[in-house]
DNA sequence: AATTTTATTGCAACTTTTTGCGGATTTGAT
DNA sequence: ATCAAATCCGCAAAAAGTTGCAATAAAATT
């Protein structure tokens, strides 16, 4: 970032500080200041201006891109689409009669909402909210897997549900998770790892549904090594770049 | 887990922290702190006015994301007003420290949401609905009685809860009812009264409430007998006429 | 070209925002 | 009940923003 010596008339200069912003999406003022070698008053003048125009959103200290993802939306699930293609593609690992165990998580449940009308298998799960929709659905068995509640995730822990899971032998177990890397899954909380492990146990096959941002993130309790789960599923492609470091023998990426 | 920044907008970080609370539901401020190289008190601040805004709920230690909560819509109940009433009455059977049993239906569901944000007791529900009310309560423990859930009631029944239940000893069971007369209590489905016995055996004392317009009506299978239930909790002042045929030794009326 | 008019810029004094820190207080878990 | 972690509170320093104003530059006018 060197100093620009020329002198420069307001319109070029605030070119370049739209040229900056579209390129870097943030911009501070100080640093303009620098760049442009005016006073910082003058930047933030034409910041004030660029804003009142609508071409970028001013801050303390700086300005923003208009394009910057800071506006969030609270009431919908968060990348409700990505969820959706991802459900989508873990709803065709679902065949009819088959025992399927369901865990918690956003994306689970948007699964739980797309399984075809007239599919006939018996569900279990130990989320109230996954429970709830799949009780929308006219042919399949639900069952709930109860415990001790957590309030946060509105699941069910503890021993009673890891002792009933020890009874069942599931055709499938469909969980999403909070973080995965090319090592393992991992998990926040202790509780909930204890029980995820009894849910892969209890399965013959096991998909982890995630949304691609997840890939990479690491935290801190281990759920399980990546080759012990059977089917991975994102809303990527399954040949994308991403992927890399995770394949391997006996998992499929969907 | 994340690379430190140079000088971030406050608007920046607290994109990112949403982004964290959006991907894993749940951040600590300690960890943060860390990933953002800025002090606790700031990420503290920053939850705060994210929690204010609504984009999040700030929990002792972090904060949660929301779309974790059930969004109670009381413009669908039936008589929401009268239940509200009962509900409120109701609660005043429920002291620190109790076990309590909570059935199915929209008036223990209101009870469920109107318990006193100080109350610490231990309850447990066969109601996926009931369930999630009770989950946004801060100092109770729920336990959810897990079995086959019933799609329209959205209840579990089955072997599974009657057994369960059967190990259990509480306080007190409060739960609604279909029809009831001056003899008995009783309902319409097979499976749901079978549940309901087990919830009076498992319980110390018995409540059932009810808008008073179903008093009177009778359906064709018996949960038990008026004698069995402890208190009986309505719309109506405890000394209104309606009661007639209804007093009798050890039922209280409220 | 000279002059008036208008706009832009930097500066100084002052206000507001943001942030980190010490210490008191509350909370949660044991 | 006890104890460490988390939170709250007030404060002070640093950073950013605001305002008025004079100096200067650009534009318009004669």
């Amino acid at each position: 970032m060197h100093p620009i010596q020329t002198q420069m008339l307001k319109r070029e200069r605030q070119a370049f500080i739209m040229k900056q912003i579209n390129l870097h999406n943030r911009i501070l003022s100080a640093d303009l200041g620098l760049m442009l070698n005016v006073s910082e008053d003058t930047i933030r003048r034409d910041l004030n201006e660029l804003a009142e125009a609508g071409e970028l959103v001013k801050v303390h200290g700086g300005a923003l891109s208009k394009s910057y993802h800071y506006d969030y939306a609270p009431s919908t699930t968060y990348a409700l689409s990505e969820k959706t293609v991802i459900a989508q593609k873990a709803a065709t690992l679902i065949e009819d009669g088959m025992f399927v165990i369901l865990g918690g998580g956003t994306t689970v449940r948007e699964l739980a909402r797309l399984l075809p009308v007239d599919l006939k298998a018996t569900f279990f799960t130990i989320s109230l909210t996954t429970a709830l929709q799949l009780c929308d659905h006219p042919t399949i068995d639900v069952i709930f897997l109860g415990g001790t509640l957590v309030k946060n995730s509105q699941i069910s822990v503890g021993g009673e549900v890891i002792s009933r899971l020890n009874e069942i032998k599931a055709d499938l177990c469909i969980m999403g998770t909070n973080a995965i890397d090319t090592e393992c899954i991992t998990d926040t909380d202790l509780e909930a790892v204890q029980v995820k492990k009894a849910m892969i146990k209890a399965s013959k096959r096991s998909a982890v549904v995630t949304i691609s941002e997840k890939l990479g993130s690491t935290q801190k309790l281990q759920v399980c090594e990546l080759s012990d789960i059977d089917y991975l599923v994102t809303d990527l492609p399954a040949d994308a770049p991403q992927f890399l470091g995770y394949r391997r023998e006996g998992l499929v990426i969907l």
